[in-house]
DNA sequence: AATGGACGTGCGGTAGATCT
DNA sequence: AGATCTACCGCACGTCCATT
């Protein structure tokens, strides 16, 4: 798909990138050797497009996704998934509540298809940053809003990676209510983590403090799971795209492999947690 | 409840096309 | 060549929304 794309060329935007495809023009070699583009585009146009093209066949070469993620319009960047699938993670992180600095990371995970990582506060948290630097394309749910700003405020950094929200995808698409609406829309079932959302996941944390610790295990095996499903929704996203343009571009298989994922989720820990939380929710009513 | 980025809308500027 | 018209990129502003 990324070959099919000239968007990212300055002076193409939406209307004529579809121009060119019209013109039955739908590669980057189509357009170096075909003189369509000129009967398309004025002389100095054709050629700042070609030098560009140019410029982008010896950039892919060089696996350059910055360069991409720099021209591309952000809602665009979902094109880069095939090209740069060897070279991103999907990334989630909980924390004790929404406002840092109050607010800590109570535990991050790192999947890039293949391995899944955890970094857990007052563990191993301190790793996480030279490991997400082995990568150079990470994609989130929401985490243009939420999870990045809320990293790089905590860790005092800013992470330089091409950044891909899955969030705004879904929602062009017509898919919004939150990550787990969009799983149940496109038929990903949690198991024995349906109806476990954020919150439930700073009440388990409180509950690990407390001295249980398959509060942390069932609290990690939830994040570790909003990760993993990060990549089916990913390739699901990329297929629907590329089926609503007017070109036919190779589809991505849907994920097969079986994701072994090294935690148990305690279901009793998550019944008391529930309970607790009606509780709590009770006594509030209480006082109105 | 706070955060903060994306998106839609509308506007201005510019490049190219068309006409005389 | 000059005047006018058209297309559309890119920016600013306000609104929306999902995260724990």
């Amino acid at each position: 798909m990324l070959s099919s794309t000239f968007c990212h060329i300055p002076q193409v935007g939406e209307r004529t990138e579809w121009r060119i495809w019209e013109a039955g023009i739908w590669t980057w070699e189509d357009a170096l050797a075909s003189p369509l583009l000129d009967t398309l585009f004025s002389r100095s146009l054709a050629f700042h497009l070609r030098s560009f093209l140019e410029r982008s066949l010896l950039r892919l070469e060089e696996e350059d996704i910055a360069f991409f993620g720099e021209h591309l319009p952000g809602r665009e960047l979902w094109r880069l998934f095939p090209e740069f699938r060897h070279q991103a993670v999907f990334l989630d992180i909980e924390t004790t509540g929404l406002n840092p600095p109050e607010d800590y990371v109570t535990a991050i995970t790192l999947f890039d298809g293949y391995r899944i990582k955890t970094f857990i506060h007052g563990m191993n948290l301190r790793d996480f940053l030279e490991e997400v630097m082995a990568y150079r394309f990470i994609i989130t749910f929401n985490g243009k809003c939420f999870d990045l700003p809320f990293l790089e405020r905590s860790l005092r950094v800013r992470l330089p990676q091409v950044h891909l929200d899955l969030r705004y995808v879904m929602k062009s698409l017509g898919f919004s209510g939150g990550l787990k609406a969009c799983e149940r829309a496109i038929g990903i079932d949690r198991g024995p983590l349906r109806g476990v959302d954020g919150y439930t996941a700073v009440l388990l944390w409180r509950k690990y403090q407390d001295g249980c610790p398959e509060a942390l295990e069932t609290l990690l095996a939830y994040n570790v799971a909003d990760t993993v499903n990060l990549e089916r929704l990913m390739v699901f996203a990329y297929n629907e795209k590329v089926r609503r343009l007017p070109l036919s571009r190779p589809l991505l298989p849907e994920p097969r492999k079986r994701i072994l994922i090294p935690y148990r989720v305690h279901e009793e820990i998550l019944d008391e947690v529930f309970f607790e939380r009606l509780r709590m929710l009770s006594r509030k009513g209480e006082v109105w």
